[in-house]
DNA sequence: CGACGGGTTGATCCAATTCAATAATCGTGG
DNA sequence: CCACGATTATTGAATTGGATCAACCCGTCG
C-alpha cells in the first residue's frame, strides 16, 4: 500500500471535527489527544494516542470526522487513504478480519473508559490512568516505571472527568504515599501493585513494603 | 445470508463476558442492556439496545466477548454468524464499507457518552438520556413524546454514572418543573426544548411556556 | 526583567452520595 | 383471586468528595 508521511507540530491539529474524512493515520512517533466538544463549548479529551496506534476511525461513520486530534508533541504519522484500505480489506479476507479487529478493539477500549468515568473515584481514576500509560509504554519498549506525561494536568483531568486541581492533589497524595514520584511532567512508578490495589477499590491498605515486583529501570 | 432467529426471555443473557465470539446479532424486537464488570465487582451499564441495532461487535476484537448482554424484556434477535459476515463484507466492497460504518458509528456514539460521563451534571445527563431515547423511539416509528422505560432506576443510574436515588430525584424535579410526566416506568416528554436547554448547560431559564414544538401523541 | 502558562496547595462550598424510612408494584403460589 | 415477600421507586436528612475560588511558585520566553 502506498503510504505517505505527514508531520504535525506540537499544538497543531491532524484533523478537526467536521473535517472531511479521507484517510486513516498510523502514528509513527509522537503523542496526540482526541477531543470532542459539546454544543455549549465544553471540551472533553476522549483519548491519548501514541506510536503504533491507528487514528481517524471516527471518520468512517459518516465521511466526516467527529473529533479534533491535536499533537501534544511533534508527531509523524503514516497517511493511509481509506480507499486503499477498503481495497485491501475487501480483497483479502484476512485483512478484512484484521481491520474489523482494530475497530472492535477501539470499542472495547472505550468500554473500559466508561467504566472508569461511570464508577470510579478520583484516586482510582488516576491510578488506572498511570497503569494504563505504564503498560502502553512498556508495550512499545520504553520503561514501564518511568516516563514523561506529554499532557497537562488540565488535559488529564478532562480525560478522567476531574478538574486539574484534583489531578494535581491526587498525584501529590500518591507521591506522599510512596506510590509514585512526580516532578512536573516526569513520573516514576514506585509501587505498581499499590496502584493496582487502588484501582480495585482497596482503601490503599496502610502501606507495607510490598515493593516486591515491578521496580525496574530499563533504558 | 442464512439467518436464524433466537429468543431471549426477560432477564436472560444473550451472551456474557468471556463467552466465545461466533456471531453478531441484529435485534428484531425487544430491549437489552450491555454491562461490563470491573475486577472488584462493580458493574457498569455501557449501553441500552433496541430493535434495529446490531450487537456483539465487542467480540470481534479478540474472539471473546467483553461484556454481558442481558434482555430487559422478551427479545428476539437475528443471528448473523461472523464467518458469513466476513464472506459478504470481503466479497462486496460496498458491504465492507457499510460494515466499517457500523463499527465506526459505535465508536462515535461512545464519544458522546464519554462527554456525558466526563463533563455533565446529573440533570444534564438525565435530560440527554431522555432525549436520546425519545429520538431513538421516534426513528423506529414509536412516539417520541411518550414511552416506557424498560430499565430500572438503578440501571439508568449505572449507565449515567449516578446513583439510583439521584435518578429518581432528578426525574421528580423534571416532572415538578413540567418538563416531563413520570409514572414509574412510563414517561411523557412535555417540553423537549426545555430538556435540550438543560443539556446545553442552560440553568433551565425560569420556565416560560415554550411548549411550541414537539408536543405530539402519535399512535 | 516581567509576563504568562503550568503546577501546587489551602479554604470553602455544593452536588451528589449515603443512610434511612416508606410506599408502590410485581410475581408467585396457595 | 388474593395474600405475601421481594423488587423497585420515592423522599428526607446528613455526609462528603470533588469543585470552586484564590494565592502562590516556578520555569520559559519575548
Amino acid at each position: 500500500m502506498v503510504t505517505t508521511r505527514k508531520r504535525i507540530k506540537r499544538g497543531e491539529a491532524l484533523y478537526r471535527a467536521a473535517d472531511h474524512f479521507d484517510c486513516l493515520y498510523a502514528i509513527r512517533l509522537g503523542f496526540l489527544k482526541s477531543t470532542v466538544m459539546s454544543s455549549d463549548g465544553r471540551e472533553q479529551v476522549i483519548a491519548f494516542h501514541m506510536a503504533g496506534e491507528m487514528i481517524g476511525l471516527d471518520g468512517i461513520a459518516s465521511d466526516v470526522h467527529s473529533c479534533d486530534v491535536i499533537a501534544l508533541e511533534d508527531t509523524e504519522v503514516c497517511v493511509l487513504p481509506y480507499d486503499r484500505v477498503l481495497d485491501v480489506t475487501t480483497s483479502l479476507r484476512s485483512m478484512g478480519a484484521h481491520f474489523h479487529k482494530i475497530l472492535s478493539r477501539e470499542i472495547v477500549r472505550q468500554h473500559g473508559i466508561m467504566l472508569l468515568l461511570g464508577s470510579m473515584h478520583a484516586e482510582e481514576r488516576l491510578a488506572a490512568f498511570l497503569l494504563n500509560l505504564s503498560q502502553r509504554f512498556e508495550a512499545r519498549g520504553y520503561s514501564r516505571s518511568e516516563f514523561v506525561l506529554r499532557m497537562t494536568r488540565a488535559e488529564i483531568g478532562s480525560y478522567l472527568g476531574l478538574k486539574l486541581e484534583t489531578v494535581s492533589r491526587v498525584l501529590s497524595r500518591f507521591s506522599h504515599d510512596g506510590l509514585i514520584q512526580v516532578n512536573q511532567k516526569h513520573v516514576q512508578i514506585l509501587n505498581a501493585s499499590g496502584l493496582r490495589a487502588i484501582v480495585s477499590g482497596q482503601p490503599a491498605a496502610a502501606d507495607a513494603g510490598n515493593y516486591d515486583d515491578d521496580i525496574s529501570l530499563e533504558p
